[in-house]
RNA sequence: GGUGGGGUACUCAAGUGGCCAACGAGAUCAGACUGUAAAUCUGACGGCGCAAGCCUUCGAAGGUUCGAAUCCUUCCCCCACCA
């Protein structure tokens, strides 16, 4: 281990290599290197998936040599068949663009642009988006035969459900972006997901082919749960995004409270610069004293600063020992109040329109105002299943209204459904 | 182009005239137990509704019937074999 160059060694050691090219050791040892890594606008924002490659730029930063972000603002519009069993659907070039371009803005965080090891962002748009279909076929295609291009799994999976001439193009693009890439910026490594070495090496021999020269791959793992379920998914089933819009710091620090025991070490590795030792100590924690969390602690704050700023960071810890760990809500101060507003669902309280006016808080419009509930239908099963507490007290079947004397600060509720939701009513 | 099989709820998958909002499994949500973990057990699980009930769904559109996911017609899509 001791012989890879950096960053392999590192990368090796936090399991973050599914395969590599033999020739990448040799080419890293012998000075700085520059690599890219592409993006795919299919959404506005990043999500915790892409957190892997984007560690992998940091550490090949790190390591001295230069990183490249790509966002693929011509690619996006094809669709990567890449660990797809059907085709995409396409999105518009305006969608695209703007989702490109706030991506640009998030990759930007990670990296430091300063110096000749400066990272650099581009969008493959620049390059491809000009091309004329002759010009493509006559450069690019000639040097692919079907035969080359069946025989990767993106394609071969796809034989029996169908692709579309298009994305069967699709890594030709992603070729010729290697490329160019190599032309304009020397760039001799391309990393990414293990599902998307067909694609990085078909750029290999695309390079190998025009000017015969050698670059290099490298892929990260697939990431697991140990429970078999998708990495990524929040509890309420939707991804855990970078843009705190979309998943909000406190939820996104939350999501990593909850990581497994059995997961928390390798995501230790995976997801933040901890050294090994650290690391180690850590696991030492998870095993001896499980409850006390030190691990998920760690993990959470650590990548909620890296994505969120040290602030919001400080913020959801804050907010989360509010909620999990104070016994009384009744004495959070306004102040606290006021930060949690921000922090978890919040709503400003409206009385159901129709029905005899009562004197407190109808439970079932409370939740679906707070988006707790999807329906008054779905907020009476969760209260008669006694899912529902308000101020860190269980409801009955029963408690439909809850009179305004338990309002906290004589202004708000804290509502919580089961273990871990929570939302803030404001009761005018 | 021919022949055969198939398209059911988030996913897989039963159901071949009324007992079907539709067996079962997974996923999901909640409860118990816990440590904001896992495993296990229990409940919920198309939508709306405090309930009665109403509305929408079984590839699409028509039709037969008191009544259809189930029968008929046309169309769309998928799979297998043949050409």
């Amino acid at each position: 281990m001791s012989t890879l160059p950096a960053p392999l060694s590192e990368l090796a050691w936090r399991e973050l290599i599914s395969q590599h090219t033999e020739g990448l050791p040799a080419a890293l040892a012998a000075g700085p290197v520059s690599a890219y890594v592409g993006f795919d606008p299919t959404a506005s924002s990043l999500h915790v998936g892409n957190l892997v490659p984007i560690m992998g730029l940091v550490h090949l930063q790190r390591a001295g040599h230069r990183p490249i972000g790509l966002v693929g603002g011509a690619t996006g519009m094809i669709g990567d068949p890449s660990g797809r069993s059907s085709e995409r659907n396409l999105q518009d070039a305006d969608t695209i663009h703007a989702n490109a371009e706030a991506i640009r803005g998030q990759l930007a965080r990670f990296l430091d642009f300063d110096g000749p090891r400066g990272a650099k962002l581009v969008n493959n748009l620049d390059w491809l988006g000009g091309i004329g279909l002759i010009e493509f076929l006559r450069d690019t295609g000639k040097h692919f035969s079907i035969n080359y291009m069946m025989a990767k799994d993106s394609v071969k999976s796809r034989l029996e459900t169908g692709i579309s001439y298009t994305e069967f193009t699709y890594m030709l693009m992603q070729a010729h972006d290697y490329l160019e890439l190599y032309r304009r910026e020397g760039v001799t490594l391309q990393m990414g997901g293990s599902d998307q070495w067909g694609n990085i090496t078909a750029g290999l021999e695309l390079i190998r082919r025009t000017v015969g020269a050698e670059a290099n791959a490298l892929t990260f793992p697939l990431i697991t749960n140990a429970d078999g379920t998708k990495f990524g998914k929040s509890t309420g089933g939707g991804s855990v995004w970078l843009d705190a819009e979309r998943t909000s710091p406190y939820a996104f620090y939350q999501f990593w409270m909850g990581a497994d025991d059995r997961d928390v070490s390798r995501y230790l590795r995976f997801y933040t610069l901890l050294t090994l030792e650290e690391i180690t100590a850590l696991d030492t924690e998870v095993r001896t004293a499980p409850e006390k969390r030190v691990a998920q602690r760690a993990l959470a704050a650590d990548v909620t600063a890296r994505v969120h700023g040290a602030e919001a960071a400080r913020v959801a810890q804050e907010v989360s020992a509010l909620l999990f760990e104070k016994a009384d809500p009744n004495s959070l101060s306004a102040a606290a109040l006021d930060a949690l507003a921000r922090e978890i669902p919040f709503a400003d309280y409206v009385p159901p329109a129709e029905g005899a006016p009562v004197d407190g808080v109808d439970v079932f419009e409370a939740l679906v105002q707070l988006g707790i509930a999807a329906s008054r239908g779905a907020a009476k099963r969760l209260l008669e299943q006694g899912g529902i507490s308000v101020n860190g007290v269980k409801l009955g079947a029963a408690d439909k209204i809850v009179s305004r004397e338990r309002l906290l600060r004589g202004a708000y509720l804290l509502l919580r459904k089961g273990q871990r939701e929570f939302g803030l009513l404001r009761v005018g």
